[in-house]
DNA sequence: TTCCCGTGGC
DNA sequence: GCCACAGGAA
């Protein structure tokens, strides 16, 4: 496997925060206020479902549940009928409700160590990226379908089909996302995929990463 | 690998 | 109408 030099990695890196600062998402669980709590759910809700759709559904859900506590006390299928207009709700219904109960054995803290959060059920390794980064404050990748677009077009593509157990993804996004600003690299990162970066009709036109981008400058050749 | 699922963009 | 979407478990 070629790897991939550091000064690619920065000039990404360097873009990419140019491009977010102007053109970013605007999210209330993005904001500094939102409670940890918020910060951890609200990745639940976003599994497989877009976020604008969460966006319109985040503040209705608060309402009903805003703390672990209140989310305890909620049933199981409560819960998954307030989940109904986003879909996968019985899924996420049962998740949200095991993730509360065992918050509740643990009065509504969080283990200190990424590892005791991946045993907690329900948070695999996406969850446990998050915790890292918005709870502990460290460098981790929320590797995505998104992110793994992105980096796979602008840096080469992965080996293995699925994401989450790529080598090559799981080093290449964190040594993306380890820089001063890890929060804003993440959101730009995914931004940029739902934006510009898109699956279907990506418009590269626009986009400002084109010029080292292996995906555009493969095409314009053709 | 497959299933979960309603919504929104096209 | 079709397809894609801040994943995780069985």
């Amino acid at each position: 496997m070629k790897e991939i030099p550091d000064t690619k990695i920065f000039k990404f890196q360097r873009v990419i925060l140019n491009w977010y600062k102007e053109n970013g998402r605007h999210f209330k669980w993005r904001n500094p206020s939102a409670s940890n709590y918020q910060k951890i759910i609200v990745e639940v809700l976003l599994q497989r479902t877009k976020a604008e759709t969460i966006a319109n559904f985040f503040s209705d859900f608060l309402k009903l549940y805003p703390s672990w506590k209140k989310l305890s006390t909620a049933s199981e299928k409560d819960i998954q009928s307030v989940l109904r207009p986003i879909g996968l709700y019985n899924q996420k219904g049962s998740r949200l409700y095991k993730m509360a109960q065992e918050m509740r054995c643990k009065n509504g803290r969080f283990p200190k160590s990424r590892e005791e959060v991946e045993k907690i059920p329900m948070m695999g390794q996406y969850i446990a990226n998050a915790y890292e980064l918005f709870i502990l404050n460290k460098p981790a990748p929320l590797l995505d379908v998104n992110m793994a677009r992105v980096l796979e077009r602008y840096f080469g593509p992965r080996k293995l089909v699925d994401i989450r157990y790529d080598p090559y993804l799981k080093k290449l996004s964190m040594d993306v996302v380890n820089h001063k600003f890890p929060k804003k690299i993440n959101w730009a990162i995914l931004d940029l995929g739902a934006m510009v970066c898109k699956k279907k009709n990506p418009n590269c036109q626009i986009c400002p990463l084109k010029e080292n981008c292996l995906y555009f400058n493969d095409n314009i050749l053709e």
